[in-house]
DNA sequence: TTTATTTTGCAACAATGTTGCAAAATTATG
DNA sequence: CATAATTTTGCAACATTGTTGCAAAATAAA
């Protein structure tokens, strides 16, 4: 992962390239995404490393992020919303999700699998598919 | 779909079999189910035909049926949650509710595609699969 | 360093979901 | 069919989650 120096020049190079400003707020939210290799939820980011973040400051952080193509959302059955980073793939115009999610039933960890193919499904005459979003649960590997 | 009549009685008898007392509230939630072939959000059911229910009592209610195994709920990317009705396999201890949703981006509906199957995913070593919910987006056949 | 722009935090609000409890409706019993 | 036991409903009050406007603070540009 590299040092904290490293994990800095890393975020503010993205922010950057995002035409976003460089702040704390921004630089904390996205060192914890590389922190934690699994989805993240809203609650996540409040309770953040020493200092706590207003939660307007967290909403509007987490839908610039969306907007500029850096996270993105992945399904659930609840209320609650989880995000993960995209791959270097995505960018503010072309999305480009095509992994699939696996939910820990143990854990509650929800992890992108990258390396897995998202199937090709075969839908019923006259419908068009723009994107496939597929949530596999079950038991992970560290909870097995 | 029957009639009037016919729908009520099997209504009753889906209550019934689920240990559920007949009441106004659950059959006409349950007739809204069956007219409208997508699936429903929480808005839906509140200004429901003529009156209007608490919306304590609609939550309780899906959560019953969610519990009997009666309907089931949709995963979305935002706090919308979505219900549908679950088929005859389906029970209060055992799941089985292996479909594919496809969700219209003209329209907003969201429908059950039943006949379509939903793919094997080769996960990798040590993850074991429980469930696959698959979400399609794109265009419908009606709004083609 | 100063100015212009962007971001943050607060207050206030809106929407959504939950709990306890008494009244009403439904079901079970004689 | 009438009454008792049980379940469900609706209200009030509250908790949680998400949104908007605006002034102060931080960041970027000049």
């Amino acid at each position: 992962m590299g040092t904290k120096q490293q994990i800095t020049e890393r975020i503010s190079g993205l922010l950057r390239e995002s035409k976003l400003s460089v702040t704390e707020t921004r630089t904390k939210i996205l060192e914890l995404f590389m922190k934690s290799n699994g989805a993240l939820e809203h609650s996540d980011f409040e309770k953040l490393a020493g200092q706590s973040f207003d939660r307007v400051t967290v909403y509007r952080t987490l839908q610039t992020f969306l907007d500029k193509g850096i996270i993105h959302k992945i399904p659930t059955t609840d209320t609650s919303v989880r995000y993960a980073l995209c791959k270097s793939e995505c960018s503010e115009h072309h999305h480009h999700d095509h992994h699939i999610h696996f939910k820990c039933e143990e854990c509650g960890n929800t992890i992108c699998l990258d390396e897995t193919d998202v199937p090709q499904i075969q839908l019923p005459k006259g419908y068009a598919a723009h994107n496939v979003e597929v949530v596999v649960s079950g038991v992970c590997k560290s909870c097995k």
